[in-house]
DNA sequence: CGAGAAAATCTAGCGCTGCTAGTGATGAGA
DNA sequence: TCTCATCACTAGCAGCGCTAGATTTTCTCG
């Protein structure tokens, strides 16, 4: 008796946490669509309430606020990343910070909305040393995994910092349209020219 | 008469276009004085009217809307950034590129607010070659200034690209705590070391 | 099966935002 | 001094993030 009411009592609570589960992501997918096609501005608690079709209270349950929801975005973005640094694998002759840097700069153009969820706005991600999320780690270690071949004597985490600060500026600039079209090319085998010569430097 | 008539309505009307481009300037001032104290968010129509002692309506006498503020403040700034450039002079043993990348870096960080209306926001700046404002050209040219001494063979126009792109990278990742700053001085290093040490290679 | 408890969801509203239409005061020119 | 244009104001709109309280739905148990 108490048994099987505990069984019952503990399958409905899963069910509901299941039903809450799916409905928390659908939230974040929302939010992500709906600032991909129309940009972050047109992501407000209403359009998005309306989108999952609940009203504005329940996002409430799910985050705390607006903020969280594209925390949980962008923190997916990060994985989503990551994934797509893991699979970019040198094409013949291609050096693999060169893989990497095209497939970070082809993430930032293709999901710009989704990309400045993830490092421009602002937001109270941890990124100190503590608790940051699993994601980023991932993100980041592909980045210093693309960077290392080519670090010589150079401090890794610190050439890999400036690797991606390089791929970062580069995309939020040309995002803003306030690099030339025409450079595409060029600046990225500057960069990758400079932060690979070093190397040869070190060799000789 | 009729010419004292003329004579006394134009000075008038000096006199007014004097007080306006006055009250213009003193609203961009308040903008910016309020966003460096309190970053953008609280910069709000009806705060920044209450600065400048008159009723919100003025402000849409003298700009089209909140967006067009914002924009002056920026092209303001960046007019004081290529002043601040220019000044910058390398200091006995260091390089040009070091002295304007320190000089950059130490304007992003001392302001943020004005560093991100300039760069990090989207706005309507028409940074393609049509109808670019002077101050974002001179601050442009401050930066292949900088640029010319290593540039070796490479594309000058290119290669300021990627420096800039770079110090903006490192300006705004590290602004948003996503870099450490233990490594802040060998960031810059590295940096520097790459995009010069090119050069040597040409040399060679 | 039906009553009561508990949980989930909605309606309505607060104070704020950017922005503007219409009203009233101020000062120049005849 | 009177007229009129210019200027700046009050008041208000629609939409924002967010939340308190009412309401509906769902589950438990006699």
């Amino acid at each position: 008796m108490s048994s099987s009411a505990r069984f019952s009592g503990v399958t409905i609570q899963n069910r509901r946490e299941r039903e809450r589960a799916e409905r928390h992501q659908l939230i974040i997918d929302a939010a992500r669509d709906l600032a991909e096609a129309e940009g972050w501005d047109a992501v407000t608690t209403r359009r998005l309430a309306e989108k999952v079709e609940y009203s504005q209270p329940v996002l409430y349950s799910h985050f705390k606020g607006k903020d969280a929801i594209v925390r949980a975005v962008a923190i997916q973005g990060c994985g989503e990343l990551a994934r797509l640094l893991r699979k970019a694998r040198p094409s013949r002759g291609e050096s693999r910070l060169r893989a990497a840097a095209e497939a970070y700069l082809e993430f930032a153009r293709r999901r710009p909305a989704l990309y400045d969820a993830m490092f421009v706005q602002q937001s109270d991600i941890p990124w100190g040393t503590d608790e940051v999320p699993q994601e980023l780690l991932d993100a980041f270690g592909e980045l210093v995994a693309a960077v290392e071949p080519v670090r010589g004597e150079r401090d890794l985490e610190a050439l890999t910092e400036v690797f991606w600060s390089s791929l970062h500026g580069i995309a939020t600039l040309m995002q803003g349209g306030r690099l030339r079209p025409v450079h595409d090319e060029t600046r990225l085998d500057l960069l990758l020219g400079a932060l690979s010569l070093a190397q040869h430097e070190d060799g000789l």
